[in-house]
DNA sequence: GCCAACGTTGGC
DNA sequence: GCCAACGTTGGC
């Protein structure tokens, strides 16, 4: 029984949430891309999440600097690997595909300003560019982006 | 191993 | 465009 319950909670899914200037790279593109490489994190703590990042887990897709919202939920479709981009270094990518939009997009203000929210690492470690989401916060912020929680 | 200098991120 | 936060680098 302990097995069993330990079992599901390593195998169930884990949430993220991905950041992206969309000068840079925009939702719009991940859409039309289909799917891309997450690649060019030059971050420990953050890669540390790419490595744990298993295929199927949902990230929320934020649009840093323009927007400042999260505009939709992508997927890992590929668990991390080396970072082509890495030159050598001990880097990590994964690869993501968009799952779907945000009816409503949830801004950076709206969640400073939402208990249940102003805690996310968005707030509390605004510069890390892989970060990680709590179930009860995936949630929350899904409910307010008037979508479902994706199937697997 | 400490810490000052420096570079980068990202909100405002 | 400014600047605070903060991760990284390098001198000692």
């Amino acid at each position: 029984m302990r097995a069993l319950v330990y079992h599901r909670a390593v195998a169930a899914a884990s949430h993220w949430l991905i950041k992206s200037e969309p000068s840079v790279y925009a939702w719009s593109k991940l859409v039309k891309d289909g799917k891309t490489r997450w690649d060019g994190v030059r971050n420990f703590t953050a890669r540390n999440y790419l490595r744990a990042m298993k295929v199927g887990d949902g990230c929320f897709f934020y649009h840093s600097n323009e927007g400042k919202e999260i505009v939709g939920v992508a997927r890992v479709c590929r668990a991390a690997y080396p970072d082509p981009t890495g030159e050598g270094a001990d880097w990590s990518a994964v690869d993501v595909e968009p799952d779907h939009a945000l009816v409503a997009p949830v801004s950076l203000a709206t969640i400073k300003a939402t208990a249940a929210l102003a805690s996310m690492q968005l707030v509390t470690h605004s510069r890390l560019s892989v970060q990680c989401v709590t179930a009860a916060e995936w949630k929350a912020v899904l409910a307010m982006g008037k979508t479902k929680a994706p199937r697997r």
